[in-house]
RNA sequence: GCGGACGUCGCAUAGCCUGGUAUCGCGCCGGAUUUGAAAUCCGGUGACCUCGUGUCGCGAGAGUUCGAAUCUCUCCGUUCGCGCCA
């Protein structure tokens, strides 16, 4: 959520960043209609609280004097008061609230290193890292080669739960496992705090990190509690401070985070996102900053370091993509993907997204920290390490052989007993 | 799940019984003093607005009242005891 400061003084700037991604601003003019009413509502509420405050102190000090003829008289004079303030107080509420339930929608400030586009395909190639592999033989798919090896159990996941589950078995799931500690010990060895956050959250916490249509078509909804599970572990580390005002001293927080994330990924269907690609639960190691807005843009750089440090670790392909004006959801100011090259089907496709939401998600959390002037919303940042799934998927399509078994990268292989190729599962 | 206690500005705490201006301390910011620092002293330190002798704010919401941190109810959270439990 923008700060309301910016729709008073800096309206032109909300105006010119509606133009880059090409939406009207119709919802910027009704925000600001809305916040001058309530303004002016509100001062009106204000002076007759006044008249009742100084009505009642009137009552106290008549009392205390003992004159209850003046503490009655003053009494009959503001009875009707109380109705006139819960009416304009009442009024006042409706027209913040529809301010900010409007305020909500309406998109972060793109960093001027955003490229202008329509759609994806307006995305700039920021930088390649290492080379196409080439193969003596037709390389298969992801699909192709977790069926061909007994690694996956798609139609038993869907018996007992539903497509888009899936078990994951024998070597690749102990892989899994050595991916996640592999991250973790990457990013802890940086300095980063290793944190295992809350699975779900209440609504008025997920509020504050997530566009609220998400509400309706990527979090599960646990009854009876009325519980969310997180779609990704950035949504409880970075509302993890919600409703704080921290310590200077104590910044920037990074985090690296891992747990389950819950996609109902409502809509999504199509060919290419067959076997693992897509799913409704996958484990994902995720970093997370909480910085000074200062220092946000070059810890953004950072995150992206850490990511291709870590995956040219691995041995993968792949290129960093800058997300143009017209690809960029709601909450980030710049955003870096990494898409990894899958050579059973010759393509790039995104494995890792890496965002500076600036002051937007603090906002919303009221998650400030302390400077000379005062309270200051704080910038938050966040980067996918490695979502294990998609990962094991780029894995087990760069590095598959003509039997259809799989390299394993080497600096995994510490973590798997020394194995240096993925065995099939009898069953 | 049952029963009790508690929730007050960044932290810590008083006020609650008996309704009538949000207390003291620490931390932080500014000023005085100092070569500099420490110590000391003074002032400030939640949010909002049309910036006032203004309004709101004591976990959230509702109620009683001219007036609620204070009384009543519901909910949330923390904690202790009992029960169940990996």
């Amino acid at each position: 959520m923008l700060d309301i400061k910016m729709f008073r003084d800096h309206a032109d700037v909300i105006r010119a960043d509606h133009d880059k991604r090409g939406i009207a601003h119709d919802s910027i003019d009704e925000v600001i209609r809305l916040d001058e009413a309530w303004k002016k509502t509100r001062y009106d509420a204000d002076q007759l609280r006044r008249q009742r405050n100084q009505a009642a102190r009137g009552i106290a000090e008549a009392k205390k004097a003992g004159d209850s003829t003046e503490a009655e008289r003053i009494l009959a004079e503001v009875a009707s008061l109380g109705d006139q303030i819960d009416e304009l107080g009442i009024e006042a509420d409706n027209l913040v609230n529809s301010r900010d339930t409007l305020r909500m929608k309406i998109p972060n400030i793109l960093h001027q290193s955003v490229p202008v586009g329509e759609n994806e395909d307006g995305n700039t190639l920021h930088s390649k890292h290492g080379e196409k592999g080439e193969y003596t033989f037709t390389p298969k798919t992801h699909n192709e080669l977790v069926d061909q090896n007994n690694w996956v159990d798609l139609p038993r996941a869907a018996k007992i739960a539903g497509s888009r589950f899936y078990f994951l078995k024998g070597d690749l799931a102990r892989m899994e496992l050595a991916l996640q500690q592999y991250a973790i010990d990457c990013l802890t060895a940086k300095g980063y705090t290793f944190v295992q956050p809350p699975v779900m959250m209440n609504r008025s916490a997920y509020e504050g990190v997530t566009d609220l249509s998400d509400f309706e078509t990527v979090m599960y909804n646990v009854q009876p509690e009325g519980f969310y599970t997180i779609a990704t572990s950035e949504h409880p580390l970075t509302a993890m401070f919600m409703d704080e005002v921290i310590e200077p001293s104590m910044l920037p927080l990074k985090m690296v985070g891992v747990s389950p994330c819950f996609r109902r990924e409502v809509g999504a269907h199509g060919q290419s996102d067959k076997g693992i690609w897509r799913v409704h639960q996958f484990t994902k190691i995720e970093q997370i900053i909480i910085s000074k807005p200062e220092d946000s843009w070059e810890l953004h750089e950072e995150l992206l370091t850490n990511c291709v440090e870590l995956w040219d670790s691995l041995g993968l392909h792949y290129e960093v993509v800058n997300i143009c004006t017209g690809d960029m959801g709601t909450v980030a100011a710049k955003k870096y993907d990494l898409e990894a090259w899958l050579p059973g089907v010759d393509a790039y496709k995104e494995v890792v997204s890496c965002s500076n939401c600036t002051d937007y998600q603090a906002n919303r959390l009221r998650m400030r920290y302390r400077t000379a002037e005062g309270n200051e919303a704080v910038h938050t940042l966040n980067s996918t390490a490695v979502a294990t799934s998609r990962a094991l998927v780029a894995i087990v399509e760069q590095n598959q052989m003509e039997d259809g078994l799989v390299q394993i990268p080497e600096v995994l292989q510490p973590y798997m007993q020394g194995q240096k190729v993925l065995q099939s599962c009898k069953w």
